[in-house]
This record gives structure tokens, C-alpha cells and sequence, in this order.
DNA sequence: TTGTATGCAAAAATTTTGCATAGAA
DNA sequence: TTCTATGCAAAATTTTTGCATACAA
């Protein structure tokens, strides 16, 4: 993998970015920066990158895929049902061996939680939609 | 909504089937109750089934959506990373309030525990990869 | 009849791949 | 020159939609 002008501005869009971003979202981005590049450049990218170890895919159920910075400590992910965006959450819950029925093995585990940020709650106080 | 062959066949798959399974794998079952049935119309009757009520979206992540029978207690999923199959985790965590931030509100969440089922964990000791 | 439901094929939406060419070593 | 990277377009995947026809009331 060359170190193009290309390659550093994906790997700096997904260095700079607190929460995790789809690929459209980094080749909009990097569209300001190097203009006319293509979409298949940034998901071969984020491919490479991937694989690499630098950055980390987030999939959040019923979502397209999204990329983060790898090396972050163990987290999960907010949905805000009100602007969309996705917060990290840090820390975990505890004991998920007594959820699974005995003699499965637990390896790994995804929490998403959904809700309102501090933003959209204060925005929407009074007028909520039954979700 | 007409209660039609086709309407009953895949009314009658995901009554029946205890975990969630994809619009696939439902049209394959309805192919051998209802051979040249198609996809669109699986996909249609697994739209207004859900708007019903009758059946529920669920989303694991990073896989194409799943159906099943709605009414169920609330239950998380795991996923088996040997055969793939998907099983339903009843009970459910303690307190997600305490990992959001100050002033999020929390709505719901997903919880997805991944690794080996009964079976698969029998099978793999002694040959597990790391994973 | 009158209207909904169906199957097919085409269209969307997201991601991957093939290929000729541009660019870097 | 030699090889990788790029952009474009086409393909692959999953889901939705349009439409003529079949079917039900």
C-alpha cells in the first residue's frame, strides 16, 4: 500500500473522527480534500486500513457499515433517534456468561443503546412522538 | 391484506420458526410449500406482517435482516460464529442508564453476544482458531 | 366487474471487482 | 520501465417498486 495522496486523507479523515463514519460519509469528506476522488478508492481503503489493524469496523444493526479508529478502549455505541449521529459509550456491563444457556461459549458482544443526546432531549422536552 | 396461499404459507414459517430467520431463507421454505412463489412477494408479506404486529424486524449487526414471531418476552440474540445460527438469550442487563452520558435518554437497546452454541463449542475443543 | 395479490423484471442502495490508464519508484 | 493505485463503469447483494396478469369477492 503506497502512501498516495489519496491513502494519507482517508487515513487522516478516520484519525480525526471521535465517532465511527460510513463510507459515503469519509468519501464526501475527502472529496473537499482531493477532488474527483472515487468512491471505490475510499472503501479500498478502508479495506486496506482495516486489515492493517488502524481502524476498526462498527456495525450497528440495520445500518451500513461504519469505520473508526482502531486501539480504542473495549465500548459500545448510542444512536440518537433524534439527529442520528452515533456516541461512544464507554464502559460495559457485567456478567453476560449468565445470558447464555449452558455449556455456550461467549467470545464477544455487541450493546447498542438508542435514545436522545443531550441536544435532542432538551430539543425535543414537551413535544416527544411516541417512540 | 388478502389471506391468500401465499399470504398463510409465509404467516405460518414464521410462526413457527423460533429463531429469526432472513427473507432467504423464508423464501426457501415457502418454495417447497408454494413452489415459483417469489421473492417480492415474501419480502411484501414480511412487510405487512410487521406493520400487523404480527412479526418483528431483527437487525444483528452487520447481517441482512431477520424475522420473527412478535410477542416474545424482551430477549437479546447470540450468534454462533461456528454454524452461523442465531439463538434467542432471554434476560436482559441491568442498568444502561449508568453508561450514557449526563442528559441522554435512554430508549432501547440491542444487545448481540457472539460465540460457539452447545454444539459447535463440543466440536471445537481442542481445534479453536484463534478468533 | 372491481379490486387486491402475484410473479417477473427493472430499479435502488450499498459494496466489490475488472480494466485501462495515471502515477510513483 | 515496472508495478501499484486510481477512476470509471460494471457486477454482486439485498431490498423495493412498476406493471401486466391472475385471482378473489
Amino acid at each position: 500500500v503506497r502512501d498516495t495522496r489519496q491513502a494519507r486523507t482517508i487515513r487522516e479523515i478516520l484519525e480525526q473522527h471521535g465517532e465511527p463514519v460510513t463510507a459515503p460519509e469519509v468519501h464526501s469528506y475527502a472529496m473537499a480534500l482531493v477532488p474527483g476522488i472515487g468512491i471505490a478508492t475510499v472503501y479500498r481503503h478502508l479495506h486496506h486500513l482495516t486489515v492493517a489493524g488502524e481502524i476498526a469496523r462498527v456495525e450497528l444493526p440495520g445500518q451500513p457499515c461504519r469505520f473508526e479508529r482502531a486501539g480504542k478502549p473495549h465500548h459500545h455505541h448510542f444512536v440518537c433517534q433524534g439527529c442520528q449521529r452515533v456516541f461512544d459509550l464507554m464502559g460495559c456491563l457485567g456478567d453476560l456468561r449468565s445470558l447464555v444457556p449452558d455449556g455456550f461459549e461467549v467470545i464477544k458482544h455487541d450493546l447498542t443503546v438508542y435514545g436522545h443526546c443531550r441536544r435532542c432531549a432538551a430539543e425535543n422536552a414537551g413535544t416527544r412522538v411516541g417512540v
